[in-house]
DNA sequence: AGAAATCCTAGTAAAATGCTGGGGATTATA
DNA sequence: TATAATCCCCAGCATTTTACTAGGATTTCT
């Protein structure tokens, strides 16, 4: 029941590209610089997370990511979904098809993964990035260095 | 945030424990031949059980485990945070004493993460055995084989 | 004694994870 | 128009984790 570090380290970036992108196209390297995380492997993470209309790409110099919601309006439930894939515990779909209820008290844990599915969907679905955001402001309120170069 | 084999089978073998066991003690190879679980694994899968005092051993022949509290004192996140280790999606602690809080986001991820564990486990800590051997009954009241012979 | 069990430890193939690297396409800016 | 700063795409690869399998020792009932 471990996050792997794409939905770690993606909500850490889309936490700072929220913060930062407010006036601007932010690039995957400051956030990189700033968050301690390889571009390269960042990279990766914006893509997923483009790929779920999370986000805005802004291509040639000068370019880098936006928002594609308002911070208020993306919950830390799609990030982690774009990121990790479905968060159900188990995949227990196909499973009358295939194989007809094999074991017959598999039906009994499925409530018990549907449980599990949905208080965690629940909470991570009225999380929303806005507050995230303001409690990274609380907490360190200088901002790591604005609008940081990258080509250093 | 997949709950690995031993969650999936840990379960349904002590679900299948709980119902077999109330007049005999159950070996491992009746319950691995009534769930479809390799029996070298499932002995794994006990032991973690019974380290985690959750189940009791009687070795020698005509021995087997039983359930060491009532199934009605035994939880689901009792059986999966013996068998999984923690449930919590993110492990922070150690975050402060080593890298000295070193990205200032992480802090506000943490809270994230904390907010997930807590409802994991209230959803997990108030499902108890008794209602899933409940429902296993309801929905295979035969029982496949009670007192099914092994060695075949 | 013999059979039926649990116990304990080690090995191991396959899958997933967490990256790194190369090179291309696009676009603002000088 | 050149150049540099970006995003984009895909491939490779080392490490870790998972999900077993295997061998053998120990205990205890019959």
């Amino acid at each position: 029941m471990k996050l792997s570090t794409k939905g770690r380290y993606g909500l850490r970036a889309l936490i700072d590209l929220a913060r930062y992108s407010e006036s601007e196209a932010v690039p995957i390297c400051s956030i990189a610089s700033r968050q301690g995380i390889s571009e390269r492997y960042l990279e990766q993470l914006m893509a997923l997370l483009k790929k779920a209309g999370l986000v805005k790409s802004i291509r040639g110099a000068s370019g880098g990511y936006v928002l594609a919601r308002k911070a208020e309006e993306i919950s830390v439930g799609d990030v982690l979904r774009a990121l990790e894939g479905s968060l159900e515990p188990v995949k227990c779909a196909a499973f009358y098809s295939e194989e007809g209820c094999a074991a017959s008290d598999s039906c009994v844990t499925k409530y018990v993964w549907q449980k599990i599915n949905e208080s965690i969907n629940e909470t991570v679905d009225k999380m929303m990035l806005d507050e995230l955001v303001k409690e990274s402001k609380a907490l360190n309120p200088c901002g790591s260095f604005e609008g940081s170069v990258c080509g250093s």
